[in-house]
DNA sequence: GTTGGTGCAAACGCTTTGCACTTGG
DNA sequence: CCAAGTGCAAAGCGTTTGCACCAAC
């Protein structure tokens, strides 16, 4: 059962239709290798001459972020200069996830089962501070671009 | 030693100079106790009619950003709708900080030293990647929040 | 047949830029 | 002095929106 499935079956059960459009933008979806952008992915399927609309592909990239089956992180493969930096996102199976990103070829590798909380807990006791949630990411080399060093 | 006066020295150590509208943003900056915007500190600095041009505004936040003075965070005041949702920053005293935000008043709480390499260690090693850096960011309510709840 | 989805194009709003003018050291 | 900094206005550009049309269920 692949990501794309499932995301299809939980958009109808959601009361959601499943259109071409959608299929298109999840097949394209999960050919990434890294975090994309919405412009990346209007691009990728033909830009202003393809069969997608602009519209189309953000109004669906914002339904899968709400629905919790694309993840947005903060590592832009563009160095941005910020001028309306493009978000970036990673497609997720559902549940708490974090990700380590390649800063040099932009894999990205989930994980999940972070003890963040635990380790911040202390912290956050002395503080009175109430931990609603948390984002992290980390950043670095992955196996293949340490080599290439 | 405030926060403002230590950027001041820091810029003119810089070879950066001291001017007037980099005193008054800088002064206004201290004045926050939320997350800021860049468009957001030139409205409260006299917007379109004040004395300091918008670019201005942006150019000197950045610069503190490059200078580690100013950090960016994900919250936001304003519920993102996210087009072109306004960056959000803290002042920081130089270091790797990380920050508590409180979801309901924005309030900020600053603290360094986290574990998190440590934590990720073991995982980093099992999968190979080299770990560079992180981001954190924690929300959840504070002391004073969580009483009004 | 409904109504959710789509495409188009225009609007939006934050951010950047070019350029001539000002000012700090 | 003169390079760094500033203000202004226009341009950039990712993102959203209004609306008429289309197609999934």
């Amino acid at each position: 059962m692949s990501w794309a499935e499932n995301v299809l079956k939980d958009l109808s059960a959601h009361g959601h239709r499943v259109t071409a459009p959608r299929r298109a933008i999840l097949d394209r979806i999960m050919q990434y290798s890294q975090p994309f952008s919405a412009e990346q992915l209007f691009r990728d399927l033909g830009g202003e001459t393809g069969p997608i609309g602009r519209a189309t592909i953000y109004r669906t990239v914002d339904l899968l972020v709400e629905d919790g089956w694309l993840s947005r992180v903060h590592w832009s493969a563009t160095k941005e200069t910020h001028a309306a930096s493009e978000h970036a996102y990673v497609p997720v199976e559902q549940g708490h996830q974090h990700h380590m990103i390649c800063r040099k070829c932009g894999t990205v590798i989930s994980f999940e089962g972070c003890d963040i909380e635990t380790l911040l807990g202390g912290l956050a006791r002395r503080l009175n501070f109430k931990i609603e949630g948390h984002w992290l990411e980390v950043y670095g080399l992955c196996q293949v671009c340490q080599r290439a060093e």
